[in-house]
RNA sequence: GGCGAGGUAGCGAAGCGGUCAAACGCAGCAGACUGUAAAUCUGUCGCCCCAGUGGCUUCGAAGGUUCGAGUCCUUCCCUCGCCA
């Protein structure tokens, strides 16, 4: 079997990592984690990641545990945090730990004989510490010296709002987890994005002083947009992995917009991909930008991880729908269905009636514009369409007969803002 | 607590009594060009309407001076530096 190794580094994801950990891959079957915050209800693309590593390392034969934040999400974690986190309620925490573990499960094979995946809270041991326990136990092992220098706790020093002492505690909780892991699992390597590099030493430090072992640490680079926008976001958003709050065809359509310059890279880092086949890409790329399969490919290939093959399918139908076909020709029944996740409006019927309703407060009413006049700017150049129509004269009225089968109307406002208007 | 600097549209930043709904840059939005890309270019970027040498509400807050205030005065609030 090839060695884990070597596969993370050509495909970019090793940032920083210990002394022998390649010679541990090759030795024997390594149980890893890495900690997911639960700091929402749904993990976002951010963390994919960091899932799709695990996932990786179990096909290759090693043994993956996904640690859903419960105990350290109480605390929150100062890394790569300019400010001071607002503490969520302990319920919140709950109910996103049970949102987030979800999400693992889909990524992770409970049932490998050989290499079972395991999802833990690590809510399960912090929670029962008492205070002087941890405080000698743990607290007894690492010097403030040491925890002052690692950058998390660091930079916040020497900024206005300081750091409070629960936070700057965050890094014996993590050190803590990982210890835990190792007596419980025989886990010896913790990974993660690379702000966690200081909290994973910190684990193996303590592993060192308490157990006398040797354990490792793996963090891959911040993934980076070459638009200089934060990796995950758009206009419209958190990409989030929840198809209630980013549909599966907005998330598609997220990574088949990846930039020429990013989709090799992401083709490495978040899908199974191999090597000839991403080689292959990279020529496709090279002699026929125009067709974006590298594109094409990463969306497919990412959608169909996280939402399903099924999806993939509808997403690509709404796509071409939506920039090619004429609209208009489709039943009310089509379109609904390829626009189910495109926000609609309810207006009723008689609304239509007559004269019908102005395009300007149409396209205001259902928010397309923030406002009325913004709405005529909008129409005057030229960026309301109607049905995939462009309506650009701003005395335009909509009455019953322009809404396909006399039941909606598509509005857009230049290429990608879709809002459907359901006749009531 | 003392001294100094400052609070202008999403952000940064001009403005020094009328020509200010407020220069300029960034971000945003739309258009052109394209590959649903990047770059570039153009327009736009407080709200409302009967769309005009139109109306209304804005420049930390409240008062005041003035025919007229983002611009001057008073008080208050907040931020930032230095001192204690």
């Amino acid at each position: 079997m090839a060695n884990l190794f070597d596969e993370l580094q050509w495909r970019g994801l090793i940032f920083d990592a210990t002394e022998g950990l390649s010679d541990l891959f090759a030795r024997e079957r390594v149980t890893a984690y890495i900690g997911f915050d639960p700091t929402a209800s749904s993990l976002h693309i951010g963390s994919l990641l960091h899932m799709v590593t695990l996932a990786r390392m179990q096909r290759f034969g090693h043994s993956p545990i996904a640690i859903a934040g419960g105990g350290t999400g109480m605390i929150g974690d100062p890394s790569g945090k300019a400010k001071e986190r607002t503490l969520l309620t302990p319920d919140e925490i709950n109910a996103n730990v049970e949102g987030i573990k979800a999400q693992l499960a889909r990524f992770l094979d409970f049932d490998r004989a050989a290499n079972p995946a395991r999802l833990v809270n690590n809510a399960d041991w912090l929670a029962s510490f008492d205070l002087l326990g941890f405080l000698r136990d743990t607290g007894k092992y690492f010097t403030v010296n040491y925890m002052l220098q690692k950058e998390s706790v660091n930079r916040r020093l020497e900024s206005e709002d300081g750091i409070s002492y629960t936070e700057f505690s965050y890094l014996l909780l993590q050190a803590r987890d990982f210890l835990e892991l190792f007596d419980r699992y025989g886990c010896t390597l913790q990974m993660g994005g690379s702000d966690q590099w200081g909290n994973i030493t910190a684990g193996i430090e303590l592993i060192r002083k308490l157990r006398a072992k040797k354990a490792h640490g793996l963090v891959t680079p911040l993934v980076t947009m070459a638009s200089g926008v934060k990796f995950g976001k758009t206009e419209a958003g958190t990409i989030w992995l929840d198809p209630e709050r980013t549909s599966p065809f907005r998330f598609y359509q997220f990574w088949f917009n990846t930039d020429d310059r990013d989709v090799v890279a992401y083709l490495k880092y978040f899908t199974f991909l191999e090597r000839a086949g991403i080689d292959a890409l990279v020529s496709t790329l090279a002699s026929a930008p125009d067709k974006r399969e590298a594109q094409r490919v990463l969306a497919r290939e990412v959608t169909a991880l996280v939402h399903g093959a099924d999806q993939v399918t509808r997403a690509e139908r709404a796509s071409s729908v939506l920039f090619s076909e004429d609209i208009a020709t489709l039943t009310a029944d089509d379109v609904l269905a390829v626009f189910e996740d495109v926000p609609s409006t309810e207006i009723p019927a008689d609304e239509f009636g007559g004269a019908g309703l102005a395009m300007v407060d149409l396209v205001a009413r259902v928010q397309l514009a923030a406002s009325k006049s913004e709405a005529r700017r909008l129409v005057q150049s030229g960026g309301v369409y109607m049905n995939n129509r462009r309506i650009a004269d701003l005395q335009a009225r909509i009455t019953i007969a322009d809404a396909i089968g006399g039941r909606l109307v598509v509005l857009r406002k230049g290429q990608k803002q879709t809002h459907i208007v359901r006749v009531a």
